[in-house]
DNA sequence: AATTTTTAATCAAACGTTTGTTTAATTTTA
DNA sequence: TAAAATTAAACAAACGTTTGATTAAAAATT
């Protein structure tokens, strides 16, 4: 789907806004206004403020799908590094999307089955087939110890970094970090979660520490 | 504060649709017909809807206070052991009492400074009074080694039970769990998740595997 | 090249619902 | 019988969506 400017501003602008103050708190008024577009736009460029939301889930994820297929063939690194390059591609997707993540992480919480929540099974079930597989080999090399439960080492990764988000201005404010502007705290919190969470991944995986 | 029977039942029934549909999702109309009572009595009980979600946070939180302060003198524990047991006790009152901590996290996701938000993070504040005294404990012991990122472990733990009761469904379907009913189900993952906790602190904690 | 027709974009206004809250009358309880 | 609880009805405000008129650009016809 091609979008011009004005239906750009208005995808643009629903994400923040949805991230926010969430979907049903969020009026297409509200997103009319900040967006600098008459109302009427909304329905006639997207049908629905529903349909809207599901534009801006298309636009933001239609760029995730590639990358882990190509990682999983490359043979000149170890499934070690692989895991890795993986948490750091995830850590970084999480904090600079992290508007778009917010949304995602308040639609899981719905539990009716609207089209979303589809859209969302089926991203983890594709990421998990992924990790799974690189486990796997891992584990046939000798790399990776056996017996290890893969969703629930997925839980901890994608929990951890939400959480992250989620209490940002709690770890701020404890660790003393409010000199850093946002684009500093972004990185640093990014650095912070890769190294963590590659700890974490290698003493699960491989019993070294 | 003390309620009455109905005052309950709406209180009840507002912390089951508020963590299924949100805050903003939940008509009072809504409320008012599954507590079977009149519309009229939410505001006549609890002024608006707001003191309503405030009256949910303040009956489910009153009883978390206690207990670390008593666990904490204990001298008959390990400092290892006591940590396990925050686990246990984490765990098990997540799992539990998961409507409520949806609510909390859909609630922490909000950006504007409510009531609500400061609760919670009095609440966090807390809490990680007490594990820093807990972790500083140990290493003044040699039973945890230094340079512990305290907050980054409690945002592991904190995430990683949270992400399970947002993608349980997921969790259950991947590990063909639909034949347990709800409660086998609960008990499962809360075991599952003590388990996998324990394991990532122990190592996080001491060197040890 | 000039004119007409068609299509797309934009807008203010209005639509019918639903929202949270309040009122005023009535019933129940102490 | 005074206070508390309960009710149906009404309130204004906000909601998502549609309408019909207007403008601008593009395409077709003469």
């Amino acid at each position: 789907m091609e979008y011009s400017e004005k239906q750009l501003a208005i995808i643009n602008t629903a994400e923040k806004l949805f991230s926010v103050t969430g979907f049903d708190g969020t009026s297409v008024r509200d997103i009319a206004r900040e967006a600098g577009v008459n109302l009427a736009m909304i329905s006639y460029y997207f049908g629905s403020k529903e349909k809207l939301m599901e534009a801006v889930f298309e636009l933001r994820t239609e760029k995730i799908r590639l990358k882990v297929e190509n990682l999983l063939q490359d043979d000149t690194l170890s499934n070690l590094d692989k895991v890795n390059i993986l948490i750091d591609d995830y850590v970084e997707k999480f904090i600079s999307q992290q508007e778009f993540h917010k949304i995602m992480m308040r639609e899981q919480l719905i539990e009716k089955n609207n089209p979303i929540a589809g859209f969302i099974h089926e991203l983890k079930k594709r990421n998990l087939q992924s990790i799974k597989k690189l486990i796997q080999d891992g584990q046939k090399t000798g790399e990776f110890k056996k017996n290890i439960d893969i969703v629930l080492m997925m839980i901890t990764m994608v929990g951890t970094v939400s959480q992250m988000i989620t209490s940002q201005r709690f770890y701020r404010e404890v660790n003393n970090l409010e000199h850093l502007d946002e684009q500093e705290f972004r990185k640093h919190i990014r650095k912070k979660l890769s190294t963590h969470l590659k700890h974490l991944f290698k003493i699960s995986l491989t019993n070294e520490i």
